[in-house]
DNA sequence: AGAGACTTCCAAAGCGCTTTGGCTGCTTTG
DNA sequence: CAAAGCAGCCAAAGCGCTTTGGAAGTCTCT
């Protein structure tokens, strides 16, 4: 069943049943239910390779995905992909995943935007002048960023979580736990999360005087063999840490690990806190001593994307909007007075 | 640049350059030659949306996503997607994530084979006699099953593991070291890779007179949570099991806070199998005890599931084929002898 | 040399929608 | 009462590609 067939059904033209059925007011009330009406009874949907080609629009959002041998995809993906899902169910918004060679997305985003593929596009796990933000903003297709950039003459709409304000608050939190020795564990330091939460964390120690060593931070992807052997490296010092601050929970299972190796305990030698993105899989309440968190569900923000995407593709919203959500300060077990 | 354009300046029509590009015999190897060379100079690609419009192709394949508020995607998936990645970043195919609410996916797989969306789909986490798949099957369109699904009376493509052979060889070596009480704790027991794991570990238990008794196997969705309570309650039964094989490393992690909570140790009074997907954010040789696992990466299964879709878009692959991989069984630390 | 068979190209008809630029006939206005 | 305005509809022209159904030119064969 094509816009044809229906309009010689009801015996008009193309030209009024499509405007009938988009909303259009030059077509009367009564003609219009008519309209939609015959529409809905045989099931008519227009064809969306045929309105594309006419209109440009493709009803798609974008997302490309850097892939690679040496490239995993993050588990937080995932999450934020149900998120998405979420929202993008209720309104029939498909994801187009595109995967790209990591060291070159460019070619990507340029052809999905020159193709017409998709009407809005998502980054994440920006860096500071991130070139594809910059990319994409010349380009010209509607985007929201998951995250945030830094050092750009222009302003862009994002999402993002207080980042920076989570770790200041987990430092401070522990500072006044009486710790004076404080390590992070951080996620990659290219990343702009990475350096908002080393900012927030060393704000919190100059607060009272205090530093981060050099050698007390540790920059590296998310992985549970990651935060051993950080933790490792860092317990093992002259003078190690007293607490931890972890980017992500999975490493903090890392972390766990190379406590117990060590015959040291929590929250008795090592206080833990750590970032908590919220994963239905692993909960920092079950930890073996359970998890102080900063804590944040990247599920919400997928939906919040999705939401914020499809607004600015029917132009409900414009400008460079910057949305921070402030981060929960989660307090459990792993935390305690610093040892004397 | 459109084709008329580029036409108008090769002085030749529409038809002749369209054939030249897409590789017809029709026109001679200069006139190709001198086609081919104009596209490239001057950057031309055909307009996806008009070429779709045309021939009811894509060059897209789909995947429909099951969401809603009580359902987690899988972490399994990422990985998954990063294999198929893997493959379709070199040959600019693209993924649609078609998000459907999971009590109603039917819908949604009526909705992008009607509207041509993509040229073929695969369907994950399939269940004995799923309907997504006799309707897929019946509506035509290319497709591959990750899994597989029993009781139809019609063959279809897949790509599964030996998910019985696999399970079978892990409690054979378990009984081979003295051990009669074993414990399952498997995924959710609808889905078929449940199934096939229990068959298998029931097999090689019959084989020496044992069985597994109902209350000594367990089926949730695999969460750390879900896999240590059912070992706590595996465990505190009055004939608790010797040696427990779990369907997914993250269960695993569980298994083992329980057994530590329960003041007992891997191997000595407990031998832990798992089924290890291989994600790089948890493996199993840092476990406490390095995990015995059965492993097949399901990364390398998604790229092998998109070649094979590709194959089947362009006609190269036919009929229903399927494809069983083989599991390696890896022993590591966490096995041993039965306790005496 | 003429018929048939290729080879190589082209004009034009789709694909199914949106949108432009009218065209009616009726109501309002000075 | 003529001019103007408006509501409501339509024919047809795109959107940019593929494909059908020739047509012209070249070869081959009897």
């Amino acid at each position: 069943m094509n816009l044809k067939q229906l309009s010689h059904m009801l015996s008009l033209s193309q030209t009024t049943v499509s405007r009938a059925l988009n909303g259009y007011p030059e077509v009367s009330e009564e003609t219009r239910r008519r309209v939609m009406d015959a529409a809905k009874r045989h099931g008519y949907r227009p064809n969306p390779s045929a309105r594309r080609l006419a209109t440009g629009k493709s009803g798609m959002i974008g997302y490309v995905l850097p892939t690679g041998a040496a490239v995993d995809i993050d588990p937080h993906f995932v999450e934020f992909l149900s998120g998405l899902g979420d929202y993008a169910r209720a309104h029939e918004l498909d994801l187009v995943l595109s995967p790209a060679d990591a060291d070159d997305e460019e070619t990507t985003y340029r052809r999905i935007v020159a193709n017409r593929q998709v009407d809005a596009v998502y980054l994440s796990s920006p860096r500071p002048a991130d070139r594809r933000l910059a990319l994409v903003n010349t380009l010209g297709i509607p985007f929201i960023v998951h995250g945030r950039s830094e050092g750009f003459d222009f302003d862009y709409p994002y999402l993002d979580i207080d980042n920076e304000g989570a770790f200041h608050e987990a430092a401070r939190l522990l500072i006044q736990l009486g710790h004076k020795r404080l390590a992070l564990i951080n996620g990659n330091e290219r990343e702009t999360f990475a350096i908002h939460r080393e900012r927030g964390m060393r704000r919190a120690l100059a607060a009272s005087g205090l530093t981060l060593g050099e050698r007390h931070i540790r920059s590296m992807t998310m992985t549970e063999e990651n935060g051993y052997r950080a933790a490792r490296r860092l317990l093992e010092e002259d003078e190690p840490p007293t607490a931890i601050v972890c980017s992500s929970l999975i490493m903090a299972l890392g972390v766990v690990r190379a406590v117990r190796d060590l015959g040291l305990t929590i929250p008795g030698d090592l206080s833990l806190v750590a970032h908590d993105d919220v994963f239905p899989w692993l909960r920092p309440e079950n930890f073996p001593v359970p998890l102080s968190t900063t804590r944040s569900s990247i599920r919400l923000a997928g939906a919040r994307v999705a939401e914020r995407l499809a607004a600015r593709i029917s132009g409900l919203e414009e400008g460079a909007r910057g949305e921070v959500w402030p981060v929960d300060l989660v307090v459990r077990g792993s935390v305690a007075g610093a040892p004397v």
